[in-house]
DNA sequence: ATCAATAAGACGCGTGTGCAACTAATGCAG
DNA sequence: CTGCATTAGTTGCACACGCGTCTTATTGAT
């Protein structure tokens, strides 16, 4: 067994434990919004993710990415939230092929609501991921050290 | 904007890396094992779970913790692998409410065969992820620090 | 003017998931 | 030993997702 099997073993490691702590706070927050605000977290992070883009809108296809979802998956995700009065659909001047994505008044209300739910649950997930060996040193990770973004 | 909201802003940050690490890594993982062995990341988890239980077996619930499953979710995975022939229940004596799995030499051997694949897809990714500055910090974590368990 | 490429939507299909209701086995109290 | 809450696992139902395919509108290069 040598360096390179070590590498190996760490990077198994590391995935597993980088699994564990995303699934215990997916399926805590999934579970906390749901119910107080009637979203998911896929929700939640699109109508996050164009909040931080103030000012400026997204196209589908970053959405898409932010929110680490397929094509298809975004467009009826927006339509979701299109429906509930979240935000609406703009098609953009220069190139009208793309469709720019705006929150609503609405929408941003409902985000604030949620926001501050939505960091008590991290924070104690983190805690508790804290207090499990395997998991302690990445939920350290996560939630001190500023990701370097 | 105090000390607090600084904790808050950097755990949704962290939050919002990790998750976007995880994402990633999971659906490259997804592409490559299913095209290669037809099997998808959760299965490949299950399977890898129990192989690292050598000798012990695992009940339902275990497995569901490990994976990071629902019960539901854990029963259907279970007896797809069942039906493809990779795991075997097991009615445990003492308990009859129980069910143990193990793994049949077939599963075994997809696993093996599997492995190397799944370690090459993690160190890429894992290098693909340590170019985006907003990941590095995590990349680098997850796949040079041993996870401390 | 033409034609390939791109952005997005529509839709059917199969699959995995969580929830809630259900069955069976266990074990404890009276 | 009888009743009853508890626990392990399974199943019916509805829904979100990814994929593949087709369609439409727009852009840009030839």
């Amino acid at each position: 067994m040598g360096i390179a099997d070590d590498a190996v073993e760490i990077r198994a490691q590391g995935w597993r434990t980088l699994a564990a702590v995303h699934g215990i706070i997916e399926t805590a927050l999934e579970k906390a919004l749901q119910r107080e605000h009637g979203l998911s977290v896929v929700e939640f992070t699109v109508l996050d993710a164009l909040s931080r883009q103030d000012g400026w809108h997204m196209r589908m296809q970053q959405l898409a990415r932010a929110a680490a979802l397929s094509a298809s998956a975004t467009t009826r995700l927006v339509t979701r939230l299109e429906n509930r009065g979240l935000l609406t659909r703009i098609l953009c001047a220069d190139d009208r092929r793309g469709i720019y994505t705006e929150l609503t008044p609405a929408g941003r209300a409902l985000l604030e609501q949620a926001r501050p739910l939505h960091d008590e649950v991290l924070r104690t997930t983190l805690d508790e991921a804290r207090e499990i060996p395997e998991l302690a040193g990445l939920a350290g990770f996560v939630g001190s050290v500023a990701a370097t973004g």
